[in-house]
Formats: structure tokens, sequence, C-alpha cells
RNA sequence: GGCGGCAUAGCCAAGUGGUAAGGCAGAGGUCUGCAAAACCUCCAUCCUCCGGUUCAAAUCCGGAUGCCGCCUCCA
């Protein structure tokens, strides 16, 4: 498949430094405060190339850290007056919560900082040995940024330009202000490790570098992680690893894009900010995830309430052919001897052909989605049909949508629910969202009900109408009234 | 100031050289007591603007305008 390099700046076509196998790293959570749609969609978007990696045949080792030790997880613990131990085990525990909510899967690997302490020691000292690194008095380690000459490849930035806006800040003592810490010295009252420096904590760059070395091989074939993590992050720790060990860290470097509310980025200072947790209280956690795969990953996206009602009909529509087809093929019957036009065929095998396209491309959901819905309209055709769908070609059509939707569902974490099962609950998602009380609907079902019996329509239509303004829709089907929220 | 990205219909959004996917909304139709759902048809001669390259550009190049991100913790 093409991946967008960012060390390259280009997409390129990926190829797995050991053929059949990947190493893959992305960047975790910081666990001092719940996850929002930021992490969301950063979760998703890296939970989907790996299933899609595994999908083409690949053997993927996935590691995905959890940085269960730094300044705002101490902070965050002081205010509260417990450890940061308890702080980033609630917010991990959180973290499981909210993810396995959107399908994600687990990574094979989920290191934590503070069980790897020894080996960012093991880094730090490399570095200090080769004078890529050195200790300061007050026993913090810095990386020496100019002895590194490739430093600013990854996000394009010149050394000599950092430097102009560059400070050190009082207390520190840095060589250079574009130093960054690879150990730091502990203050009094912080959780700290003993060191050949003194009582201190590693800094937030040098574990993955650390943890990615350990357990997977080297380069990583995918590092991944928020666009916002390219520049310094990804950078130092190109820097660390790379000087450290003398080869290339990563093969291809993939981030997503940000989230934003209103056209601007999504952050605790414009409190413009929202957790997994309040999205999914009012959408039902599918949708979000759909959401998040409508737009390419590495374009910003822009989060609302309309936009996620929007995704919610988009998905309603897909989980109730599935549901039409399931009953087309659930109702006992003998079916007509015969194929289908050609030209369905032939419509089938495109979509295959281009959903696997899409998927190739840069991992395309969008456009992976757009060809979803042509199976939808295409099954949709089938069982309009009269003739057709009485046909053993038209029944093979039906499983074959199903299968399919398997299929690509299970690359894309989409589609696995039971239909009616889902529809029922996105109805009452949506109900609770507009303030619908459904044993009010009933009540107003019945007494149309009877209207309808009695053949007064106008009665009918006038409970109709009322149901309308509520923004219900009623449907009549052989079975009864059936509604849902328009 | 430096670096980077984006600008496609009412809205959202794919599309990086061969003549505009898809979704939502909207219009008409089939179906229905009436509806809803579903299906069919329609809905951008054109992709912010101005130049250029090319047989051919939304797609490449140059310029303009607007918006956004990074340069500080951040997915």
């Amino acid at each position: 498949m093409q991946l967008y390099n960012t060390l390259t700046r280009r997409k390129e076509p990926f190829v797995p430094a050991v053929p059949g196998k990947v190493g893959m790293y992305v960047c975790g959570i910081t666990a001092y405060d719940f996850c929002h749609i930021g992490h969301a969609r950063s979760s998703v978007v890296f939970d989907v190339l790996v299933r899609y990696l595994r999908y083409t045949g690949l053997s993927v080792t996935f590691v995905r850290n959890f940085t269960d030790i730094d300044d705002k997880i101490i902070k965050r613990a002081n205010e509260e007056g417990s450890t940061s131990e308890e702080v980033a085990e609630r917010n991990i525990r959180y973290f499981y919560e909210d993810m396995d909510g959107l399908g994600i899967l687990r990574a094979d690997v989920e290191p934590r900082c503070t069980t790897h302490v020894p080996e960012m020691i093991q880094v730090t000292r490399q570095l200090i040995d080769k004078g890529h690194a050195y200790a300061t008095p007050s026993g913090d380690v810095y990386f020496r940024v100019r002895s590194f000459k490739d430093y600013g490849k990854l996000s394009g930035r010149d050394v000599e330009e950092l430097e102009a806006g560059a400070r050190i800040a009082p207390g520190e003592e840095k060589e250079d202000p574009l130093d960054f810490a690879l150990w730091k010295g502990a203050k009094p009252g912080e959780p700290s490790w003993d060191s050949p420096w003194g009582k201190g904590r590693p800094g937030w760059h040098i574990e993955c570098s650390a943890m990615s070395e350990k357990h997977l091989p080297l380069p990583l074939d995918i590092h991944g992680g928020g666009q916002d993590l390219i520049f310094p992050h990804h950078e130092n720790e190109i820097a660390q690893t790379e000087a450290a060990l003398d080869k290339p860290f990563a093969r291809y470097w993939v981030h997503n894009g940000f989230v934003q509310i209103n056209q601007e980025k999504m952050s605790k200072s414009l409190g413009n900010f929202f957790t997994i947790r309040e999205i999914t209280a009012r959408f039902l956690p599918e949708v979000l995830r759909f959401f998040l795969l409508t737009m390419h990953y590495r374009s910003p996206l822009d989060f609302s309430d309309e936009a996620m009602e929007e995704a919610e009909k988009g998905l309603r529509r897909i989980y109730a052919a599935l549901a039409q087809v399931h009953a087309e093929l659930d109702q006992p019957k003998s079916w007509n001897k015969g194929p289908l036009p050609k030209e369905i065929d032939a419509e089938l095998a495109d979509l295959t052909a281009k959903w696997r396209e899409a998927m190739e491309d840069d991992l395309n959901t969008a456009a992976a989605l757009g060809h979803v819905f042509g199976l939808v309209r295409l099954a949709g055709r089938v069982l309009e049909n009269k003739g057709w769908r009485k046909l053993e070609g038209g029944k093979a059509l039906l499983e074959k949508t199903l299968a399919l939707m398997g299929e690509w569902g299970g690359v894309l974490g989409l589609f696995d629910r039971d239909p009616a099962a889902f529809l029922a609950e996105l109805r009452t998602s949506r109900a609770a969202r507009k303030g619908i009380e459904a044993a009010t609907v009933d009540e107003l079902l019945a007494a149309r009900a009877a209207a309808r019996a009695a053949k007064d329509f106008a009665g009918s239509d006038a409970i109709r109408g009322q149901l309308a303004e509520m923004g219900v829709e009623v449907k009549d089907t052989p079975a009864g009234q059936e509604w849902d929220v328009a």
C-alpha cells in the first residue's frame, strides 16, 4: 500500500524491512486525565492501519506505550493528594473503558515508562559516553542537540532558526537552549529512581526510544502519532535513538491530523474541549468511530453535533440495509433458479476492487466508506426488484453483501453489531438527545392504532402530525406500527 | 518572523494529468389509505482568483487572497 511518510513528505509504497512482518510503534497517552476526541481519532486511525495491514496478510507487532510518570501526572497527584501511581492507574483504566467502546484493539505490547527506567538509563548512559549528552551538577542530563547533525529532518526545522527563538529558563543548566532533558534530577517530594546521576526520573522523549528498542527491532517499520508530536517529541526521539545506536530509528513516520472545533484547534485553554465519554454519553461510540473515518486521517476534522448527527444518519442507513438483507435471507422460502443480470455482478466486482484501492491509497477510509454505500445501494436494488429478490442469484448477492460488509467492517472496526439491536439502541440514543419520551410515543401510537382500526384516517393522520412535531416518524408495516426519530 | 498544510455543490467530503466518488439536505417519481423506509431520476460544464506548462489540469509550476497548524505541554 501507499503510505504518506512525514519524513519524506510524500506517499511511498509501504514495504516492511522484513518481508511479511511489520513492527509498529505509536505514542500512547500521558495518563493524567480523561481521553478526548483527539485521542479517539489517533487511536481509531492507527487501529484501522493495524487491522488493514493484518488484513493484507502481514504479521504486525503493534506497540503502544503509556506515559505513567511526568510533570502533569505529578501535578495532578499533588492537587488531589494522591500519588502519581494512582493517577496513572486510574486514567489508564478510563483509557481502556473509552477505547473498548470505540472498538480499539489492544496493542500487542503496552509498555509503561515506570517499568522501563533501567532501559532509559542505559540509553542515556550511551549518549553521554558518545558525547551526545551531559550531566549537570544538579543531576539533570541533557541531550546536546548540536551534536546530532540531522536534527530537524523530520519537522523541517533549521537549528539556527530554532536557536533564534530559544531561551534558557532561569535555573536550567543547559549548554545550549536547544538541548532537551533526558533525565530530570528529583525535586523534593517527587517520585524518583536511582541513577548514576543521582535520584531522578526520565524525560519525556527518552521513553519511546528505550521502549521501542526493547520491544521491536530497529528501525521500526512504522512510527505513528498525532501531528503535534512531530516537533519536538518525534524529532527528539530520532536524535536520541540515532545518536545512541547509529542506525535509523523508523522508516515510515505516520501522523494523523487534528480534531478541530469551529475550525480551531481543540485545546483546554480555549475551553473547546470534549472528552470521549462526554461524546459517547450522547452518541453511540460506533457513531463516533464512523464519523472519524469519514475524513481522511491526515486532514483536519471539524467536530460538531451537526456533523455527528449526519454521520449517525449515514450509519443508520447502513445498519438498516443490513437489517433488511438479514430479514430477506431469514425468511423461509424457495428460491427461483437463475442468475442476476451480469451488470450487477460486474458492479459488485467493481465495488470490491475500488474499496481495496481506497484502502491501499494511504488508508483512504473516506473513499472506502463511499464504496460501502455503493454496496448498500446495490443490495437495496436487489431487494426492491420483485423478480430479483426471489432468484438464487439474488440470494447469492445478498449473502455476498453480508460477507463483504463483515470483511470490510472487520478492517474498519464497524458494522459488527446485530442490526436490529444496534438500530434499537440508536433510536434510544437519538430519542434521549431530543427529549422524546418512549412512553408518550407509545400512548400516541396506541391511539393511532385504534383510529386506524376504525378507519378513522383523519384522526390517524392528526396523530401522525402530532408525532412528527415531536420529531417522531411513524412507519406502518405488516407487523404493525414502528417508529424512529426523524 | 521561520516552517508546513488547506481552499471542490446549500453543508460535510473523496479525487494529484485524461475530462468531478460518496454522505446529509432538497426536488420529482415508484410504493403506500396517507406516510415512512427503500429504490429510480435530478441536483458543481466546473473545483478561491490571476497567469503559465501541456494535445489535455481541480490535479503540475509561478503569483495573489483567505483560513488553519507547528515553532511551548498537547493525539
